[in-house]
Order: structure tokens, then sequence, then C-alpha cells
DNA sequence: CTTGTTAGCTACTAAGATTAGCCAACTGCA
DNA sequence: TGCAGTTGGCTAATCTTAGTAGCTAACAAG
């Protein structure tokens, strides 16, 4: 009986590579298993179950997306940087389809949950962008929830196919851009009467 | 053995029930049999499964998306229009959370699917929205796409109560209905550098 | 009233999560 | 080297839930 000598980062990655694989609907504690070359019931060695397994999966994806935000926005201000934020999100979910989804509906498990410092970040990231815009302090956070739900929107609709590929989707993307860029500018100058 | 005298139809409703009171996620055959005073097995007489169902249920939600879209948006044109596209959306899945999870990642099953009929109906009704404002007709289509995601990002993030509601979430939607509305004025008339 | 259809039933199988408890492989230490 | 404690992997079993097989009685039509 050779022990295989894995870590809990070694059952997390495996399942990352299966959601993104085969689907996050398929990640199983015993496809995990068969990856890993050992048998289901070791798999709780390292982890306490698949809920765990699943926001493990969540908060490692959040901070890669983070990793990648941060990569695209340095060194860039204005629309660069939001072009920068919003490709870097689409190629990740392009990427990591299945790493993305679990993101999806994960729940915060507390204060010092390491999802909610994850999820912090890549929000912070996103003020930081709109901090090269011109908008009033107590707009900030109206404007920051705006961008996180475009885009969002658009991984999610990206994720479940929805557009059917029907048209020019990345010409669709460079407006989406644009069109934030254009609302930003505006926000705050325009009374919404 | 009294028969019980269910039809499609009832089981579809129950589902819709179950998924609105305790999440998309609690749907189960045995739950929709305990519901209707029947034992799981006979269920499948009126669907062919657990995945038949989810789609019926999807299929509904969007037809039923698409009615309270109508309604908002019947007699009323540019940000009037809008706003009651979005209000719509919003109280739908306010009211009906496990229906409208029902939506996301629903697949369509043949050029024929019903749930393909009641999505290509909300998108119509987008469309109609979108002419009461000046978009060229080639941006017509990313227009639709911008304010889909928009929307199904608001919606996304409010089932899954990513705002943790802190702040003023009332605000921040108005401000999203303002923004939506401003870059649709804009859109097209500005180069997008 | 008889006959066909079918909605509901019990009993069963299979998949997957999870627990209990065993045992051998490492670890640390003398 | 040898020994003791820890622990990662195992088999076996339970529980939940989807789904199937086959029976039977309720209803519809004549």
């Amino acid at each position: 009986m050779p022990r295989a000598g894995l870590t809990a980062a070694d059952v997390v990655q495996a399942a990352a590579d299966i959601a993104d694989e085969r689907g996050y609907q398929q990640l199983t504690i015993g496809l995990v298993a068969a990856r890993l070359g050992i048998r289901a019931p070791s798999v709780y060695k390292h982890v306490s179950g698949l809920a765990e397994l699943q926001h493990q999966l969540a908060t490692r994806a959040m901070a890669e997306l983070g990793d990648a935000v941060a990569t695209a926005v340095a060194g860039r201000a204005g629309r660069d940087a939001l072009a920068g934020l919003a490709r870097a999100c689409r190629d990740y979910v392009v990427a990591h389809p299945g790493r993305y989804a679990a993101t999806v509906g994960a729940g915060f498990a507390g204060p010092g949950d390491p999802l909610l410092a994850a999820s912090a970040r890549v929000i912070e990231l996103i003020a930081a962008v709109l901090r090269g815009y011109d908008i009033p302090g107590p707009d900030l956070v109206h404007a920051i929830r705006t961008v996180r739900c475009v885009l969002h929107g658009w991984c999610m609709l990206q994720l479940t196919n929805a557009f059917q590929w029907s048209g020019d989707v990345e010409e669709s993307f460079e407006q989406l851009i644009s069109f934030m860029d254009y609302g930003l500018r505006g926000a705050g100058h325009t009374d919404p009467g």
C-alpha cells in the first residue's frame, strides 16, 4: 500500500482540472479520487467533503481571477485599465469555465473566510480602475456594482453559451467595453431624472 | 388506491414552488412527489426525469419572465421602457429565485425547443425597448447583448446574494438604469477608439 | 358490463456522499 | 538500527436520490 503523498492543494488542483474539463456539475468525489489514483474515501483525509472542496475551488478561482486582473490593470488607467479588467475576466472564464462556475453562488463561511478576502481583492481592483474616472465619491459604490454587474453578466452568458455564437461576439465585447467607458465618464454628470 | 389526477403542469408547478421556497439545488423528484401526495416513481408518469423537469421549469420561468416584461414595457418608450424592463426582471428574480435559477445554464434541446421560443421572446422585447433609442442598425445586436448582460448580471448577483446588502442597493439599481439609458443614448455616436 | 389505457404503487438497482474502522507507511527520536 | 506515534490509504457499509420493472386498480369508451 504505497502512499500517494497527497496534500489538500493537490486535491483542489484535481478538482479544478475536472471542473474545467468536464464541467462543474460533473465534479464528484469519485472522479477526484480516480484522477489522484486513490479511492473515494481517501479524499476525506484531505477535505471534509464535497461542499468544502467546492468552496476551496471557488476560493482558488477567485484568487486566480484577482491575480489575472491585477496583472491586466497594472500600469494602466482609464479606458485602458477598464479594457484590461474586462478582458482578464473574460479570458479567465474562457480558460477556466469550471472554476468560474464554482464561484457562482459560493457563500461566505464567515468574516474570516478566504473566499471573502479573495472577492474583496477583486472588488478593490475594480475600485482602483474606477479611480481613473471622475466619479463623485458617493456614487463610487454604485459604479463599482455596475461594472461588477456588467462583467459578471457577460461571464455568465459566456459560461452558459447563451449567445449561441451568432454574430460577432468579439465585436459585442468591444462595444461592451466602450459602453462602460462612456457610461463611467458620464456618471454623476447627468441627473438621473 | 385513489388517483390524484395529476398533470404534467401540476408537477412543474410543484417543482416551481419547491425551487422558490427551498432553493433550486433542493429540487428533487422525492420532494416533488411528497408535495403532490404521491410516491417518487409516480412522478415519472408525468415527466421523463429530473433533467426534463428542470428544463420544463426553466421554460415556464422564461415564459413568465417574458409575460412580466411585456406588461412592464407596454405603452412605454425610451427610459421609461428601459426602467420597466429592468424592474420587471429584478422583481421576477426576487419573487421567484428558484425559477430564475432554473433558467441559468438550461440548454436548448433543439430548434423546436419551447425554451428557445420563450428566450427569443424576451430578447425580442429587449429589442423593442431599444427601438426607442437612436441606435444604428448594425449596432443593435451589440446593444441587445449589452442590455441582456447588464440585466442578467444584476439578477445573478442578486440571486447569489453577492451584494451582501451593504449600502443602498435600491439606489445602485436606479443608477444602473441611468447608466444604461445614458450609454444607449451615446451608443454609435462616439468612436470607440 | 367489459375492455383497454394508464396513474399510482411496491420492490429493486445504481450512483454518489459519507462514516467506521483497519493497517501499513512514514516521522521523530533514542 | 529499532521503536512508537501519527496518519494516509484501504475495504466495507450506510444513506440519499435517480431511475426501472412490473403489478393493479381507477377511469374512459363502447
